[in-house]
Parts: structure tokens; sequence; C-alpha cells
DNA sequence: AATTAGTTGCAAATGGTTTGCAATTAAAAC
DNA sequence: GTTTTAATTGCAAACCATTTGCAACTAATT
């Protein structure tokens, strides 16, 4: 059974010049803000908030209202993929080029810490549910919660 | 591989007196708003937000807000199940007597229809996520979305 | 250096949800 | 049935994440 989705891992860093070079293709400015906020992603393999992108910014680099056009952007342009942990808050991630991003996570209920899981939901099982409803383009939206080591002592 | 969760059936519709009785065991008041929500819950076998709970009610029923705060006190009780389909609004379900609640739904990106799903993520997929990662007591959320019949056309 | 389409900051608006508080009321006690 | 008391409600204000209008600004092109 297939359970696994190829998505780009944390440890391969895009090149930022592969980054910028993505806006670029879609005649979108590289501005500070902009080059800034790929700067966090990029040396972040978890899912970011965007007060987090904020906050990791020199002071004064931009306004918060920018990083959420920014992401909102970068989004469209598939170069980030949204996560929703169910807190209320949007998380982004970066996605390598070509790829859609589609994975999950596993976070921990006491520490909001966060592991990347490359267990999927089991295609043949998701087509039967599809099938069984009459649904086309199915996808799902899964993440996992739980105690992590340090939070069960 | 089991993939199925024993969740209430929408069919099996709970009693009234058995759900006040809930309440009453708590020490908590049946009043007119209470009443009248879980009868809306009741007769409704999807999740339902605040705000469809409240146009179901008759009109001048009760405030929003005493919605919002029945439904956190049924939450804590354990006899409504809350559901977040990612589009930043809470929808609740009513939970049988001495049931969790936990299934997942199909939803279509179109017209928001909503199917009850009864496959579960594999159980022993998740135990192996949780072992790898050190972490206890794992849960999931899990959706599906996807084009129903209809919006097909 | 001039032009222009895309960007930004700032402040105000939005939308879901929560909360303080005084008035009300269900359920228990008498 | 009346009193007592703790729970509940309505209303308005507060919160918080996110979006938006708009005038000033700037990267990239000409």
């Amino acid at each position: 059974m297939k359970t696994t989705c190829e998505h780009q891992h944390p440890e391969k860093k895009q090149e930022l010049a592969s980054l910028t070079g993505r806006l670029r293709r879609e005649s979108r400015k590289i501005t500070g803000p902009r080059a800034a906020i790929l700067e966090i992603l990029r040396h972040h393999p978890h899912p970011l908030t965007n007060k987090e992108i904020f906050s990791g910014l020199p002071k004064g680099e931009c306004d918060l209202a920018t990083i959420y056009r920014a992401m909102q952007l970068l989004e469209k342009l598939g170069m980030v993929k949204r996560f929703d942990f169910g807190d209320g808050v949007a998380r982004f991630e970066l996605v390598g080029e070509g790829e859609d991003g589609h994975h999950h996570h596993l976070i921990c209920t006491r520490c909001a810490g966060v592991v990347e899981i490359d267990e999927c939901f089991p295609e043949e099982i998701e087509g039967r549910i599809a099938k069984a409803n009459g649904f086309t383009g199915v996808t799902h939206r899964l993440e996992f919660f739980g105690l992590c080591p340090d939070c069960q002592k």
C-alpha cells in the first residue's frame, strides 16, 4: 500500500536565486520585504505563521500586512503551501519547484512542536471514498496530534 | 486493515430527553435556547455552524453569543464534536452518548455539500507514526475535499 | 533619466469568536 | 408556592487573524 508522498524534504534548502527567479518569471518584483520573507522560509523547515515570519524579520523590515499579501501571492504562485493546524492561524511552508507540497504533520498538543510526516492517506482508500460518493478530484487535509517525547515527562 | 470508526449514524436521532438528561446530570439548566439548539442539532445529520444554528432557530429565540456559549459547553461535556473544514468557521455535530464522535467528511469544494465518511486513517499506520516519533496519545484531524456529482455537470 | 506596473505602509474595515456585566430564570431548598 | 441561589442570557464592547482602500514609493523596463 502506498502511503507516502514525495514532498520536498526540509534538508534540501532551495536557493534564494531560484525563488526570486520564480517570482521574476511571473513579472513580480523582488523587493526587500519579499527577499527577507523568502530567506526566513528557506531556513525554516516547518510551517510558519505570518506573525512568526514577522518577528523573524529584522524589525522595521516590513509591515505585517505586507507579509499577509506576500503569502497570498506565494500561495497563488504555488511557491508556498498553506497548512491549518486548527487553531485559527494559517501556517506556510516553502514548496519545491514542480512539487505540490502536499504532506502532513504531527503536532504536539502541549508544546506545539511540529514533526514533518511522510505518510499519507492511502490512495486506494481515498479512491474508494471518491468513487462511492461520485466525487472527482478528491484530496484531503490531514494532521496528527499527540504528546511529544519531551512533553510526556 | 481497520479503516472505519464507529461514530453515531445520523439516522439514529438522539432523544431530546436523553440530551437534556445529560445536561441535568452536570447541573446545567435546561433553558429555552438550549432546548432549541439541541432540537436543531438533533434533526441535523451534518456539521452546523453557529450561524446556521442561529438562523434555524425561531427568530428572537436567542442571541448568537448564547449559541457560542452553548456550543462551548456542549463540546466540553462531550455532547457535541467540533469540526474544522478549513474555512475559518467552526462546525458542530451531536455526539451519541458514550461515543467520541471521531469521524470525517467529504466536502464539495463548489457547493459545500457534506457527506459523512466512515473510513478512518488506518490505525496501524498511525501507530507507526506515533512510535517512530516517540509521541503518545496520537489522533488526527482529517477531511476530504472534491467535486460532488451535481457540481461536475 | 523617464515611465509604469507592481508594491508598500498605514489605518480602517471585516468576520468569527469571546467576554464583562447587569438583568433574568431554572432548579433546588424551604 | 415562595424563597434562595447559582447558572444563564442579552447586549455591547473587545479580540484577533486577516483583508482592503489609498496615496506614496520603487523595481524593472524603456
